[in-house]
DNA sequence: GCATGATTTAAACATGCGTTTAATCTAATT
DNA sequence: AATTAGATTAAACGCATGTTTAAATCATGC
């Protein structure tokens, strides 16, 4: 007996395939609907608009991802001694929890993410910033913490080029993951990328 | 005596000005068009398209730092040690030299790359590749020899999150100065956020 | 000073988008 | 079975885009 989708999830399945495959600007709501086998209009009825169906993908992920990531701030924050590293491994932790909501769901999240950073949406924009806002923070003292070191401006430049380079990936990400399979000849996900990067990202903040 | 300035220049430098400031897809010929004080139809006349307008604005920066940056890559490679920093900074010389063509060059040339690799352009990214990819061929190289350490897959890796860094700093870079010159009272450009960047991604690339 | 080819112009074209409308269908309630 | 509120549908709307057309204008060589 395999129970009916309603339509409003139907077309939250087909935009989020679409949104993390092509972007959200490139993605037309005829695209959407016709991939979820919907009317055009039903999306206008269900969420009221384009922006509003994008905010609805993002929040699937976000409420289950921003719990988790700011749980584990915080037993980071008990630790004695504060390691970049440790700090950037723990995002690993919300992002497998993602599996509950997708199989698929770390890689979807972030390329989506990725998207709603690298594509001027205002709105969106405002959207995550209001969502993310206070977790930010509190990673962002804890970086500074852990790196005494480094002036405020060079924090913050870092902190910027850390999400150029994470947002890049992922956006850029199906791509090059072909690229490294064909010449690795070795599966990659997201997951992978993010093995990668972190030990990146830590050496370029730590850096003198 | 003000020289005559050719329709296609002033097309030009309306569409540079413009593309840096706003991305390819988000400005329009109408809008460039009007800048220019030209009228709409003269872009196709004398560029065929707008592909073919994005290209020309590219070309003028490419044909002059890209020679400059294939013979800084050549001196590198006579140095006896090739050291990972030392490599980035050479990519200031070409830079620099961007200000013969325009005051702000550097500033718009280092967007508008930023721009050609951020949004999803199938043609320029083909084109810059053609353009460039033998340079950056020899840039792998001279890095490879620079890092014996670092595996094939590491090496790949880390050179896109290199560029997804230094990309989205330029792309998000009108914002991102203004917050830091409010921030810090201090003016900022181009030229600075390269010198905060090449510590950060010359840190993370030798990273073990 | 005219003829000719290059350029500029205003207007229209074709297409795709998000959104809205109004009619129709569905399913639960009385 | 009739009513009614919710859901779905096909069609159109309004707008913006890149491109094309064909006429008008300009500049150049004879």
């Amino acid at each position: 007996m395999t129970a009916r989708i309603s339509t409003q999830k139907k077309i939250l399945n087909a935009a989020e395939t679409l949104f993390s495959r092509d972007g959200f600007e490139q993605t037309s709501l005829r695209q959407i609907t016709q991939e979820a086998g919907v009317n055009l209009a039903s999306v206008n009825y269900h969420f009221g608009s384009k922006k509003a169906l994008i905010q609805a993908v993002m929040a699937r992920y976000l409420v289950v991802f921003m719990p988790v990531l700011e749980e584990q701030l915080q037993l980071a924050e008990q630790q004695s001694e504060l390691k970049t590293e440790e700090l950037f491994k723990r995002f690993k932790i919300p992002l497998a929890k993602l599996t509950e909501v997708n199989k698929h769901g770390p890689d979807i999240f972030l390329r989506l993410l990725g998207f709603a950073y690298s594509e001027i949406q205002g709105h969106l924009r405002k959207y995550t910033q209001q969502e993310f806002g206070g977790v930010l923070q509190h990673l962002l003292a804890l970086l500074k913490r852990a790196n005494p070191h480094l002036s405020e401006q060079q924090m913050f430049w870092r902190l910027h080029f850390i999400l150029g380079a994470a947002v890049f990936a992922q956006v850029s990400g199906q791509a090059l993951i072909e690229i490294a399979q064909a010449e690795f000849n070795q599966k990659v996900n997201a997951q992978d990328v993010i093995d990668h990067l972190i030990p990146f990202v830590s050496g370029g903040l730590e850096e003198a």
